[in-house]
RNA sequence: GGUCGGAUGGCCGAGUGGCUAGGCAGAGGUCUGCAAAACCUCGUACAGCGGUUCGAAUCCGCUUCCGACCUCCA
């Protein structure tokens, strides 16, 4: 493989860096993944699947990625007061089920959801409540460091303490004046000392359906606190990259870091990726908004703002024609016109693995060269911070050679074999293994024997010029779905519409 | 209100100082019995107003509009 120079967008800088990781050869990543109390939205999605795009291409360059994106199972509150209820619990007593049951379902549907948009596992799934004594070390850590205090079985964070040696806002810049005097106050006051004090450990009312026993009594863990723990544990004190939505750099990631650098002196990751939001009319996607849909209302189109149906791999496709620093913005319009470029390049995908070189002649170097070119520019335009739209440029310029070749309107011997092979592997690598496209309308069973049949049949017409009849079968065919294409040397495919 | 980000042709969406993506839709053409598909050709767009520059969508300032975060959300 060649050696390819990455940049990535570091959130921290704000600016594109080269990437180069800790250690060569392997990559440490950590995203932030789904709480999992209810089920994942086509916002929520997108966000992984960016990152799949990511974890995707680090693959493809042959880096050894661990991959760890957690469940929250435990801890998110609902509003961040640190006195709401934890979000699990209360869809636990809404649905009348044991707290870990809410988990598992919604996790085995978020798995199930991941899967449909073929996005690959990570290497480690870590829960919350799997480490709840990593967490409480944690916390005794940052208490011994000085850097938090415990208030009747609570633990907080000591912000302004934190402040006075290191720089709070590094991630979301802001000036800790600024937030001191923006930050809303809360309802019901609580004991925390600063304002901007967040929980490490919550002391848990007697009916909390979810608590532990700690050195500071029943309680359970803040939410900022599982990340800063896990990560640690499977990716070790400092590692290359650290993700998630761009709504949880503000508060979330802002203090993982500030816990990171309590408990261990530094900042966890080196580069700090976000992805932005799915939106719909100009707005973000969330359940709150109640403007979000879930995937299987987008595949079976029974939604208000769903004009019809649309694949899974329609909508990672329409994903992919954004980069995944800008918003998305759903409309029926964007994505129609995504479903027919994403046929167009899976066309063109079938048509390679059918596609056999003729004998290399002449070659002609103009050709070569810019084919060669499309090839270059897939690898150029990951490298600049997953640019995706532009992988799929190039993509679309190599899949008119592609199609030129398989109609024979062009020679395919006018290329050497190295850079028919070249064109072979860098569209199957970009198109199935780094996008994570694949075909969707592969029949299974007697489909193409009978379409076969079908065609003959109509050949026979067509010979016999019976026009009429040929045409009646085109039609038909194509109500139910079927189109034909005929071809200059008189055969014919068919596709499904 | 504070902080940050965005505004690109009918629609979507790359591009960060000159070489002016790509897709969808639209027009024309090649091919075809006719189509379809495929292929070829065609759009000179960058919110507005100033400024910097030989040259700006791209840099700077102001204005307008939109969004995100600051309050649960990926």
């Amino acid at each position: 493989m060649t050696e390819q120079k990455l940049f990535v967008y570091n959130s921290l800088t704000r600016t594109k860096e080269e990437f180069i990781p800790l250690n060569p050869g392997h990559v440490g990543m950590y995203v932030c993944g789904p709480t999992v109390y209810s089920d994942v939205h086509l916002g929520n999605c997108r966000t992984f699947i960016s990152f799949d795009l990511i974890y995707r291409y680090l693959l493809h360059l042959g880096y050894k990625v661990r991959y760890v994106r957690n469940i929250t199972d435990a801890g998110h509150l609902e509003g961040d007061s640190d006195e709401g209820e934890d979000k699990v619990s209360k869809k636990a007593k809404l649905e009348q089920l044991e707290p870990m049951e809410i988990v598992q379902k919604y996790t085995v549907d978020f798995h199930k959801v991941m899967e449909i948009f073929n996005t690959l596992p990570p290497s480690i799934e870590p829960t919350a409540t799997g480490h709840i004594i990593e967490q409480i070390e944690l916390v005794k850590t940052i208490l011994d460091a000085g850097f938090a205090y415990e208030v009747g079985g609570s633990v907080y964070f000591d912000v302004e303490k934190y402040s006075e040696t290191h720089d709070y806002g590094e991630l979301n810049g802001r000036k800790l004046e600024d937030l001191l005097t923006n930050t809303r106050t809360l309802g019901g006051q609580d004991e925390k000392r600063g304002k901007l004090d967040f929980a490490l450990w919550i002391k848990a009312k007697p009916e909390h359906l979810m608590q532990w026993p700690s050195p500071w009594g029943m309680g359970f863990p803040g939410w900022h606190l599982e990340c800063s723990a896990m990560s640690n544990k499977y990716l070790g004190h400092q590692f290359d990259i650290h993700g998630g939505g761009m709504d949880l750099m503000a508060t979330h990631h802002t203090n993982e870091i500030a816990q990171n650098i309590a408990c261990c002196g530094k900042t966890p990751a080196h580069y700090w990726v976000h992805t932005n939001m799915l939106t719909v009319n100009g707005q973000k996607m969330s359940k709150s908004l109640g403007n979000s849909f879930l995937p299987y209302q987008l595949f079976t189109g029974e939604h208000a703002l769903l004009r019809k149906g649309y694949s899974p791999m329609v909508m990672r496709f329409f994903f992919m024609q954004a980069s995944y620093r800008s918003t998305v913005d759903f409309s029926n319009e964007a994505i129609d016109a995504a479903e027919i470029f994403y046929k167009k390049l899976a066309e063109s995908a079938k048509k390679l693995a059918a596609l056999q070189q003729q004998k290399v002649g002449k070659i002609d170097e103009e050709t070569d060269k810019t084919i060669n070119g499309f090839c270059d520019d897939c690898y150029a335009s990951m490298n600049d911070n997953f640019n995706s739209p532009k992988t799929l440029e190039a993509l679309n310029n190599l899949s008119k050679w592609i199609n030129s070749y398989a109609a024979n309107t062009r020679n395919s011997g006018e290329i050497s074999a190295e850079t028919f092979d070249r064109l072979r592997k860098t569209y199957n690598a970009f198109f199935f293994d780094v996008l994570g496209l694949k075909l969707e309308d592969t029949e299974g069973g007697d489909t193409d024997e009978l379409m076969q049949l079908i065609i003959k049949l109509r050949n026979e017409a067509k010979t016999n010029k019976d026009y009429a009849t040929s045409d009646k079968i085109r039609e038909g065919l194509k109500q139910i779905g079927f189109q034909l294409n005929d071809s200059k040397q008189g055969t014919t495919d068919w596709i499904r519409i």
